[in-house]
DNA sequence: TCTGGGGTCCTTATCCTC
DNA sequence: TCTGGAGGATAAGGACCC
């Protein structure tokens, strides 16, 4: 086999790519629509009731200064901060604002890949401009026309304008060149790194001592691909090298669609539990119809108090969207599971997803 | 004391067929 | 006929991302 190296030679052709990050942007949203909450901490999440169960999906940065951050219980960031605005997520709201913002950003270039409400690459290689004057006169036009901020990172692939983005927040633009490469990634955390979360970075830090990317640059292929497998380990070689030839994708099909929900008050009645499959079962479904699509295999996931989950699924003979068919699958699955213990989280996944076209909608950026 | 929801992708095990 | 793979499909779990 090649060595990485020479299969992804210098003679790539050069691309431009930009990472628009919105700052902070669920937050930013509700202090947009309620000029009352600007510069108080606001904290975005669940149901928007602190002492129910759920988490922080944006913290503002008012908040962010009492230690609340993405992903923290809302019940913490109570403790840690009792006068925050606490909000339920509005995706209505922020869908709009996104829609806006995705508009902008196809105005410079066709080549736009949304990775989230607030997040995009955009290849604008074929553009005349210098880079960052470009950068900043988009940050420009997002915070004219919506009134938010936003984080630009431009680097010659996207792994380096990702990184490059998060280097600088908030309201901010950073260029990562191959000039500069090297020299900005040598002191960054590896877990700035596609596919490093925490697990891996505690294998990485105890096995072999690794705990920045210039560390990880001095470790050799094999020693990676031992560690983390063949595939996987050949990847980190080359991403911690800032090496990184995706493509920008700006058509995407879904693999899958799935509902999932937390009980307020952990259960052990079957009934409850069959309920509960009942309506998730009927939500995707929805989702199926609406977005024309059949799919072979339905899951059920549980997770205990003890947070172990498990899945059961079940893939059927021919793709289906029929409402009483998958929700009787699902609950036959049901029966794969000990009732041993209660039950806190239920979810309902199909997955094999095969195109109807009969949605309600083709994707708004097909083919005419 | 806690740990959401909607996804993707990878690894491993097992079964089956050629 | 026996045996040993190769390799696809399926199932389950887990890590990760926003």
């Amino acid at each position: 086999m090649a060595a990485p190296e020479e299969r992804y030679g210098r003679e790539t052709m050069t691309r431009t790519i930009l990472h628009v990050d919105m700052d902070a942007f669920f937050a930013a949203v509700e202090q947009l629509r309620r000029p009352e909450l600007r510069g108080k901490p606001v904290v975005v999440g669940g149901s928007g009731n602190p002492h129910s169960r759920g988490v922080v999906s944006t913290a503002s940065y008012e908040a962010r200064a009492y230690g609340i951050h993405s992903a923290m219980p809302l019940r913490t960031a109570f403790n840690k901060c009792p006068h925050a605005v606490f909000l339920p997520v509005d995706f209505s709201a922020y869908g709009a604002a996104s829609r806006q913002i995705m508009a902008i950003l196809r105005e410079y270039s066709p080549l736009v890949e949304p990775l989230s409400l607030d997040e995009a690459f955009l290849d604008v290689s074929s553009r005349p401009e210098v880079p960052r004057a470009l950068a900043e006169e988009i940050r420009r036009r997002i915070k004219d026309d919506t009134g938010l901020t936003a984080s630009i990172g431009i680097g010659p692939n996207k792994l380096l304008a990702k990184i490059a983005s998060g280097l600088h927040k908030p309201d901010a633009v950073t260029e990562i060149t191959p000039d500069t490469t090297t020299a900005v990634l040598r002191d960054l955390p590896a877990t700035v790194l596609w596919g490093v979360g925490p697990k891996t970075a505690a294998r990485l830090e105890q096995t072999l001592g690794v705990r920045t990317v210039g560390d990880l640059q001095r470790i050799p292929l094999a020693q990676l691909q031992e560690l983390l497998g063949p595939r996987w380990g050949e990847d980190l070689y080359r991403t911690c090298r800032g090496e990184d030839d995706s493509p920008i994708v700006t058509d995407w099909e879904p693999k899958s669609l799935s509902r999932e929900t937390t009980y307020q008050y952990d259960t052990r009645r079957r009934e409850t539990i069959i309920a509960t499959i009942s309506a998730l079962a009927a939500d995707v479904v929805g989702d199926l119809h609406d977005e024309g699509y059949r799919g072979r295999t339905v899951t059920v996931k549980i997770r205990y108090r003890d947070f172990r989950t498990h899945t059961r699924a079940l893939t059927l003979p021919e793709p289906i969207n029929d409402g009483d068919a998958i929700r009787q699958t699902a609950v036959a699955l049901l029966d794969r599971f000990a009732l041993d213990r209660p039950v806190r989280l239920v979810g309902v996944r199909v997955s094999g997803l095969v195109k109807t076209g009969n949605g309600k909608q083709e994707t708004g950026n097909a083919e005419p």
